[in-house]
DNA sequence: TTGTAAGCGTTATCAA
DNA sequence: TTGATAACGCTTACAA
């Protein structure tokens, strides 16, 4: 085995042309004859060449890496998003250098000094610790997913559609009251939007309706605890009522699904369900479980592009930056499954 | 802003020391007066200097950078090991380089060649596409996890024990006849063990069984039909009889249970039921599913310590690389939970 | 179409 | 304890 590493100096010696042509070999192959260009790729063969981008980085500066700052991978949504980004390398040839940072402020901080030592040219940020007004700072092209925006690019999705769609859609199957069960989300976070979008549909068509924003707790057992007490409470309130139920995510959905199979051995005829991501869970329920779907791969390939074209943008001599953050959104698809059955 | 770049050679202006001394400073800081050092941390700060990691590479070949090939990121297994291992950079430093293969080997063998063109010290495979024969051939060390692995380091989890604990208590729980469910998988595969298991517990305390290896398909609505189509069999051929199943994945386990209750409106009394892998669906089911965990965190920092072994023997000047390749195993843990009653 | 030579920003070697 | 100087492997004017 050949120990040592083939350079282009090695090459350029064993063709007889210097260190420049084999460069152009391959950044601008069609400035050298046909002939020339058989001859250095036989010496490539011959030597078994190993291209290192080190070096390459090094003289013209384009790393093409890409930072990932993620909170982290136990969410399937977050894991999704992760697995489409890292599939746009076919496309956009980026590589991704990628930190979970467990909504850690300092931690991702740190995260952020280490992508850029290594001269990343574009992050994304999904994690929802630092402001993107410290994002934006930092100098280098950046897209948000989901997230505050005000000083960066972002993609997210059409969060008031998607709980324009849930709600109508509880209303549309004969429900006499609608619930939306939620977090205190901060109004400038994109999701809020799902809150802006029930209370609207039910405005409009003045349906009895309200807006249960409860602490849930941060594990699948304090989760459980507190929709069990809050579905008692909507059960003792509002007897035989058909009520419609819209969630903020399948995980909940499919938490109140179980609780009121347990009570009732099926979904009682007076409740209709929906949730929202379409995350697995939502299909391996014990019933499939309506939900509003993002679209993932359209978010994921969105925000590389929108950072392509800003990474893009600096390489040019005369670069013309964006005049504002750009902002994207993409709609959600409203998947209807059996726990919105409609009337018969 | 200062556009350019702050460099040893600027800091080495401002202060009066050489580049060779500023490097020193990053390096070898006791070799510095405590005087110097200061000076030198004050110019750092004057000059805002950020580091930058591609020089230094270019200069000292050590990149610490890590390739990862996942088949994906849809599969809570493969999330929650990357998880894992991204978290070990707290730990050992090295920065991942990710790609997600798609169980396709001509891209997951170009992706390898990419990940060479970056120095990577070292490399954890995790799909199953190109043989460990190969990827020892690459010439850096190499870790796979849970694969096949005769010619490269590995990390398991102790799938035959996994196996055992699972048969056994079905055993346990007073099953008369006891039944595994799994697809045709091939025995240098590590996961072949978990049939080797249930198999010597079978044998070893004389239960009626039945191995069931079958054509299961690769999506979930496959994967529904297989089972529904398998459980129905087992029904008409075993009325009555107290069944014990062990299924292959927590996927499968959900999805007997799941059809369990449509039929019954609960878990019937004569069934017990375990899956494999702890994922999330098995405490999400509509009633807690009893698993083997394998314990991903112990796994994951496991295959880097590993790794980090065989990196950091590479950089010694007289390397001693390990005589044959080493093969660690981590022992799953039995999760008890509603599926498995045991008998009152 | 090809070559020369000066970088890119560090680290490593030797010498002082 | 410090400094000069040569790598590291490639790109990029500028020349020919």
């Amino acid at each position: 085995m050949g120990k040592q590493k083939v350079t282009f100096d090695d090459i350029a010696k064993y063709t007889n042309f210097s260190k420049t042509t084999i460069s152009r070999y391959f950044n601008n192959p069609d400035s050298l004859t046909i002939k020339n260009q058989e001859i250095i790729a036989q010496a490539l063969i011959d030597l078994d060449y190993k291209e290192n981008k080190v070096a390459k980085i090094l003289a013209n500066g384009k790393t093409e890496f890409v930072g990932i700052i993620i909170p982290n991978l136990y969410l399937h949504y977050y894991s999704a998003i992760l697995n489409q980004l890292l599939a746009s390398y076919e496309t956009f040839g980026y590589k991704f250098l990628v930190f979970a940072g467990n909504n850690n402020e300092a931690v991702e901080r740190r995260y952020i000094q280490e992508l850029l030592a290594y001269n990343i040219e574009g992050m994304i940020v999904l994690s929802h610790t630092i402001p993107s007004k410290e994002l934006a700072s930092y100098g280098i092209p950046v897209v948000t997913i989901e997230r505050e925006s005000n000083y960066t690019c972002s993609v997210d999705t059409d969060n008031y559609m998607g709980g324009v769609q849930a709600t109508s859609l509880l209303y549309k199957t004969g429900c006499e009251i609608l619930f939306h069960l939620n977090v205190d989300v901060p109004v400038f976070v994109p999701s809020y939007g799902r809150i802006r979008g029930f209370l609207d549909i039910c405005r409009e068509q003045q349906i009895p309706h309200e807006l249960l924003l409860r602490e849930l707790g941060d594990t699948y057992e304090e989760n459980r605890q507190a929709i069990q007490k809050t579905v008692d409470e909507i059960e003792r309130k509002h007897p035989g009522k058909r009520k419609g139920i819209f969630l903020a995510n399948d995980t909940y959905a499919n938490i109140l699904l179980n609780y009121l199979f347990q009570l009732h051995g099926g979904l009682p005829d007076d409740y209709r369900i929906i949730g929202f991501d379409n995350s697995p869970i939502s299909s391996e329920a014990v019933i499939p479980t309506s939900t509003v779907g993002q679209q993932i791969d359209k978010i994921a390939f969105t925000a590389m592009e929108l950072l392509v074209e800003q990474m893009n943008e600096r390489k040019k001599r005369r670069p013309t930056p964006f005049a504002g953050p750009i902002h994207k959104v993409i709609t959600p698809v409203l998947l209807e499954r059996e726990t919105t059955r409609r009337e018969k």
